[in-house]
DNA sequence: GAAGGCCGG
DNA sequence: GGCCGGCCTTC
């Protein structure tokens, strides 16, 4: 996959295997090893290939059930799922032990544990102002919400943040985040062994004098150098006769690690970020009541693999020389990035299912092309992907979806679902523009979907407005459909999707847009460029002006400009001009189908767009959006 | 930029 | 399965 960096190979990629069947089998795993030097140890910016590189996977226990125990109070020994209409989408860990499921329905896991407490995700419902939680749930006039959800996120993401300055945070999902713990664990190795900083006369690249013993009490789950397979009479024996493990935690149990290898700098290095994680992880459980679980070695991908090894409320850390015997009886499929489509592709063409699996192939380039690169990596530990801090933590996409209860099969039947999601994304976006006024979603992306098809999208450039309201919103979205649906007589659309894309703080000052005030110095170009006339003003200064004629009405929009403004005013009057398209669109369609009569939009006359005017008041919250 | 696809939780 | 979100490829 082209979204991890290609790497030119050090030494040969593809040959080597043969011979290396017969040699020591840790030769696989040649990089894991690094002899790490002064030069290391004072570097800076060595970045993934610094042999110090420390990275750690924290990920939130069953958290969507975590928030809502939080939200209710509830004893963390209660059982509790989470529900969406029907199906489970949350398991806290006392309800596993019931042996209930993400798939269980509702029923199935009540039968399991009659003391279960059973939640329903908050939902947007008819004539409310705000999602919430109510006890009459129906798809057919509720949303699902994952606000809640989202709030507590960032929450999580903030406080682990704020425990490790001089870490980079990655928030990889809603309940993950990566964090690079290499530069703040450097200095602390420096601070504790100061020695380390005196470069020996022999050089910079002398190798670093022998690592002290390490006491990994507190620290976390060490994963072992030499697993070793459970007494006989508890080893589980597959069908084919076969003892290899399908699943390490049940089967193998671990020796004492004695003599197995000696500890190495990057190890230290490992569990003083290991105490950091913990101190960290603690901040989180005490002040905002979530457990977590992380993973620490020394790559992303072996970060979110080590963090699975024991879940709930633990930490686990893998140091290099335990890489090969974790890596080999893993099931690849269980790796990033080859769970889908790719890892099965592998898994049939090689039948193989374990990374052992996988070093005894030869050679994979001519079959999977660029992936052989990197997966070849990976299966030996290797992953140069780097830790991106996320500075912002804010979305560059937002995605209201609902599948229709019924589908939809007549065109105007879209615009109420529409509306429905576009509700959601105005107060979304406007919610997040509490934090970040300028935020400016590039476009607006409408999906529909029919059955199991992959479904269609249409798309459209979302003009910048500080008023950012349902109406707005459904009236692109409603223009989108039209677009894509058409006149199509027979269409079964059963999920529609409404997003935002290309979400980022406008660096055009919106008070240029909104206020006509001073040009702002933005180098940004506009995507059009509407007609440009040289002239001077009354007042004899040289001066342009940019017009736009509407094809339609023959309405003439201009915009003066002064020296050093076009950008600005091009961005004006583009704006101006779309404001204009959108009236004639909401005439047509009020034409067409007249029942939407209550559009908004107005058309201006004049480019002095200071507040949108506004027919009927502006609903609140989201209580009208529902409306028929 | 537009549409679609693959990946993940 | 439902409801997301990121990133990539192709045109």
């Amino acid at each position: 996959m082209s979204s991890v960096p290609p790497l030119s190979p050090r030494k040969s990629l593809w040959k080597g295997k043969a011979k290396a069947i017969q040699a020591e089998e840790e030769e696989e795993f040649d990089d894991i090893n690094p002899v790490i030097t002064y030069r290391h140890i004072l570097s800076q910016n060595l970045g993934v290939r610094d042999p110090l590189r420390v990275i750690a996977l924290c990920d939130s226990d069953a958290f969507y059930a975590a928030c809502e125990m939080n939200r209710l109070g509830v004893d963390k020994d209660q059982p509790l799922v989470v529900l969406q209409w029907d199906s489970l989408i949350a398991v806290n860990y006392p309800a596993r032990t019931y042996g209930i499921s993400r798939m269980d329905k509702k029923k199935d896991a009540l039968k399991r544990c009659p003391h279960l407490k059973v939640v329903h995700v908050a939902t947007y419902k008819e004539g409310e102002k705000e999602p919430g939680y109510w006890d009459d749930v129906d798809t057919n006039t509720h949303k699902v919400s994952l606000d809640y959800y989202r709030r507590e996120s960032m929450k999580i993401a903030a406080l682990i943040k704020e425990n490790l300055p001089g870490c980079e945070v990655e928030k990889a999902s809603i309940d993950e985040a990566f964090i690079d713990f290499t530069k703040p664990v450097r200095e602390m190795l420096l601070q504790r062994h100061p020695y380390l900083a005196q470069v020996p006369p022999e050089g910079v690249d002398t190798p670093l004098p022998p690592a002290p013993s390490i006491n990994w009490d507190g620290l976390g789950n060490l994963i072992p150098v030499n697993p070793v397979p459970l007494p006989e009479d508890k080893v589980q024996t597959r069908e084919d006769g076969g003892t290899r493990a399908i699943n390490r935690e049940k089967t193998l149990v671990y020796e004492e690690e004695i003599g197995d290898s000696h500890t190495t700098w990057h190890d230290v290095a490992l569990s003083i970020a290991a105490e950091l994680m913990s101190a960290a992880k603690e901040q989180v459980r005490a002040k905002l009541g979530y457990t977590t679980s992380a993973g620490i070695s020394r790559n992303k991908f072996l970060a979110k693999l080590t963090a699975s090894y024991k879940k709930f409320n633990t930490q686990s850390v893998l140091r290099n020389a335990a890489i090969p015997n974790y890596l080999k009886p893993m099931q690849f499929q269980k790796i990033r990035f080859l769970g889908g489509k790719l890892g099965s592709a592998i898994a049939k063409e090689y039948d193989a299912s374990t990374v052992g699996d996988l070093l005894l192939i030869d050679e994979m380039q001519s079959k999977f092309g660029e992936n052989s690169i990197w997966v070849y990596e990976i299966l030996r530990g290797v992953d140069r992907n780097e830790v991106k801090d996320k500075g912002s933590a804010l979305n560059k996409s937002m995605l209201a979806s609902k599948n229709l209860p019924k589908p939809i099969t007549k065109p105007s039947e879209g615009y109420h679902w529409i509306r429905v999601l576009a509700a959601e994304l105005a107060l979304r976006l406007n919610d997040a523009r509490e934090m970040s006024p300028n935020l400016w979603p590039k476009t607006l992306v409408l999906h529909a979907r029919k059955g199991y098809e992959s479904g269609r999208s249409k798309q459209a450039a979302f003009p910048f407005t500080r008023d950012l309201t349902v109406d707005t919103i459904a009236l692109a979205g409603d223009k989108l459909w039209n677009e894509l649906v058409g006149s199509n007589t027979a269409l079964k659309v059963t999920n529609v999707q409404l997003a935002f894309t290309g979400i980022d703080t406008a660096e055009i000052g919106q008070s240029s847009i909104e206020g006509f005030l001073k040009p702002s110095s933005s180098k940004k170009r506009s995507r059009e460029s509407p007609e440009h006339h040289e002239g001077t003003d009354s007042l004899g200064n040289s001066a342009s002006e940019l017009s736009h004629t509407c094809p339609r009405c023959g309405k003439i929009f201009t915009v003066p400009t002064v020296e050093g403004s076009g950008d600005d005013q091009q961005d004006i009057l583009l704006k101006v001009k779309t404001e204009h398209d959108d009236f004639h669109f909401a005439q047509d369609l009020a034409r067409q189908s007249g029942q939407r009569t209550a559009i908004t939009v107005s058309p201006k006359t004049k480019a002095k767009p200071t507040k949108r005017r506004k027919v009927q008041p502006e609903p609140k919250g989201i209580e009208k959006f529902f409306r028929k």
